[in-house]
DNA sequence: CGGATGCTTCGGCCCCGGCCGTAGCGTCCG
DNA sequence: CGGACGCTACGGCCGGGGCCGAAGCATCCG
């Protein structure tokens, strides 16, 4: 009783279309301010303000001021964990009633997009595979664990993994059901590794200000040259 | 857009405290029929009818008639794993102001619980690190394989895990971060089997109508002697 | 067949909470 | 220092939805 109580606040607060919005928005794992996220709303900022403060205070969120901007992003990887559940029912529990009435933007996000830190959509599924195929990782089922020499090798390709902090350290390898493929991608430290290394030799770009990802022809000729990827889908 | 306001939805039918109750009560993987789940949630049984129709026909719920009664349950190991996400959420992110309030019947959820299909709670966690180190799956921060000997070794402990049906067979071996414990317990078919195989010999059995499990003195025999666990919790 | 039981449908009450307009507070800039 | 800007607080409107009582169906039983 203690708990479905709670249960319910936090359904309650991903429960209505603007803040679904917006936590969908912060996916990406940036920090956005108050305006940008009203914006995708689709409310009035003193409406977006409202809401922000009850899921800040819910500790969905956390906030971090600087000067008159106030970034809000997620408050940790188990939120978009979280989030990531909820978008993963929704894709598959559609009423067949309801078409997705699927778009062009749609499309762009189930080719690749980001997931809190790490790739996911066909591109992150495609670099999964190809990180398994290779031994880097093994897969077994939806869940995952490091070859012995996985990190040296990775550290060849020019992947550094940040190394474990303290108790609550993230996992280092982590398999995240991908909502749009319904197959692993990797996600934990190693995902996040992995994501930053394709931003920092822009072997893709953010598509506006959205979590879908363009890849680059630098990127395409690099998923082909280093990891045997020759075509997402 | 056309995904959040989706999850929105998902998010409704979850933030309802008398929905949460029979969400998290369906979480032991049994079907109940609308009485029982109204009298978990505290409202008329025609108020429950309502609640169990709008998650049926969000297909998160399926119903099975019986004669006169219809029988409810999770529609899928999907929600099942979306319900946990929540209780997780709930249980890490409660803001400090309030107190959990743990009472007796707090301290034996957290003890030992069924989770969809399978063990958790101290009793979940502590078959999986025996299994671990046994070396019948491998755990590597929160993800886990089984050996190529695992299910033969399962087999000898007369454990049968059923075998995969179809593309969209359920994973063998996949962790399911437990709520209390914060750490990984074994899920999928191999924790489905494992869990079959407590209640068939009796080592646990319900408490009262709830997810919380009892631990049979046979059940503390066999843990001590066949897995090397002592003392739970 | 008639009553009991389990569940659903309908109708009406009422409150919660989303929305915006207006106003107020802090921060940056010229 | 005054104005623009970002954000938050307050108040009022209003619609969605939870709740129950009463009534209606279906199923089982004697």
């Amino acid at each position: 009783m203690v708990n479905t109580n709670r249960m319910a606040e936090i359904g309650l607060l991903i429960g209505e279309p603007a803040r679904a919005a917006m936590l969908d928005a912060l996916m990406d794992g940036r920090a956005l301010t108050a305006g940008e996220l009203a914006g995708v709303a689709g409310v009035t900022p003193q409406t977006a303000s409202g809401h922000l403060a009850r899921m800040t205070e819910a500790n969905l969120l956390a906030v971090e001021r600087q000067g008159r901007h106030r970034y809000h992003r997620l408050a940790s990887a188990e939120v978009a964990d979280l989030i990531e559940s909820v978008a993963r029912i929704a894709a598959v529990t559609l009423p067949e009633t309801r078409r997705p009435v699927t778009g062009p933007r749609d499309a762009r996000m189930r080719l690749a997009r980001t997931c809190y830190d790490h790739l996911a959509g066909g591109l992150g599924v495609a670099v999964t595979d190809a990180l398994v195929a290779r031994g880097v990782i093994v897969f077994d089922d939806g869940a995952g664990i490091v070859a012995p020499d996985g990190l040296d090798r990775l550290a060849a390709l020019g992947i550094a993994v940040e190394t474990a902090a303290g108790r609550t350290a993230r996992p280092l390898c982590r398999p995240c059901l991908d909502w749009s493929e319904r197959r692993p991608h990797l996600a934990g430290r190693l995902g996040a590794a992995v994501c930053r290394h394709f931003f920092d030799r822009h072997w893709v770009t953010r598509i506006g200000g959205s979590r879908a990802l363009s890849i680059t022809p630098k990127g395409r000729q690099a998923l082909r040259d280093r990891f045997g990827i020759a075509e997402i889908g």
